[in-house]
DNA sequence: CTTGACATTGACATCAGTGTCAAACTCTAG
DNA sequence: CTAGAGTTTGACACTGATGTCAATGTCAAG
């Protein structure tokens, strides 16, 4: 598929998508006529680089995560002790995050329920109630 | 305290305290000399806006975010629907950020286990392991 | 009183993430 | 062949979060 059917289905735009792919965040193939070409497996990446990237993971990172995940999924032992350091450290920042959010998460749950608006809870778990 | 004992305590430069302040996330109190002053209470409201900062929360829901706690602790069941139905807009989210954030803590952890590196693992619990 | 550490405000600078626009190319449909 | 939609690269611009610097004020210690 090309960028404009992948943005279509990642809710990404074409300009996010190939500044990604310049952050070396992701690649494409390219047609004879140079235009960029994707999998099915590139939404799921886009996606989960858009994501993180909006979860205040800086570009830099998103990509030792992602590696990170390839490199498991392709059985590599590649792993020298320094950069396990690395990833070690990265996952006490992201597991802050999680905590901070986790916390507000929660408040706004207890707030909408300590006001009787836990109808509109249920919009968490069904997406679409007519918007 | 002044703004340099709380930086010192929560980790954030006098800068980003200032900062917040000016897009009206914090208050602070001023001495007769003009210089702000802080009580306990701020330290733990510092950090929690940098957690949500650093989390990619835009100051601007920031506010929104903690202003939500705010009321709730003092009980005030000013909700109207409308603010309600944004705050649970803004639920879907955060949920979808600690989601994406989950997913990659799983990984490193995953990827560190698989290529047996389970002892960084306890950092995450003991935070000073000799840094 | 002087010095040094810390505060204040305000301006300027930087970096990352995005939007937008322009000029040129490709392809499909009519 | 032509028109229109989609693509390419590249430039310029903006916003938000931060750093840094400058000029000035406050205060405690010597």
């Amino acid at each position: 598929m090309k960028i404009g059917e992948l943005a279509a289905r990642t809710g990404v735009t074409p300009r996010l998508i190939r500044y990604y792919e310049q952050q070396d965040l992701l690649e494409a193939d390219r047609a004879p006529n140079g235009y960029r070409t994707y999998t099915e497996a590139h939404v799921e990446r886009v996606s989960r680089v858009a994501g993180l990237v909006q979860a205040g993971i800086p570009t830099r990172l998103v990509k030792v995560l992602l590696d990170t995940e390839d490199a498991a999924a392709r059985d590599e032992p590649t792993c020298p002790r320094e950069v396990a350091e690395q990833l070690a450290t990265e996952l006490v920042g992201v597991q802050a995050r999680i905590d901070c959010l986790t916390r507000s998460r929660d408040s706004i749950r207890n707030f909408l329920t300590a006001t009787q608006h836990e109808v509109l809870l249920r919009e968490e778990r069904e997406p679409a109630t007519a918007v």
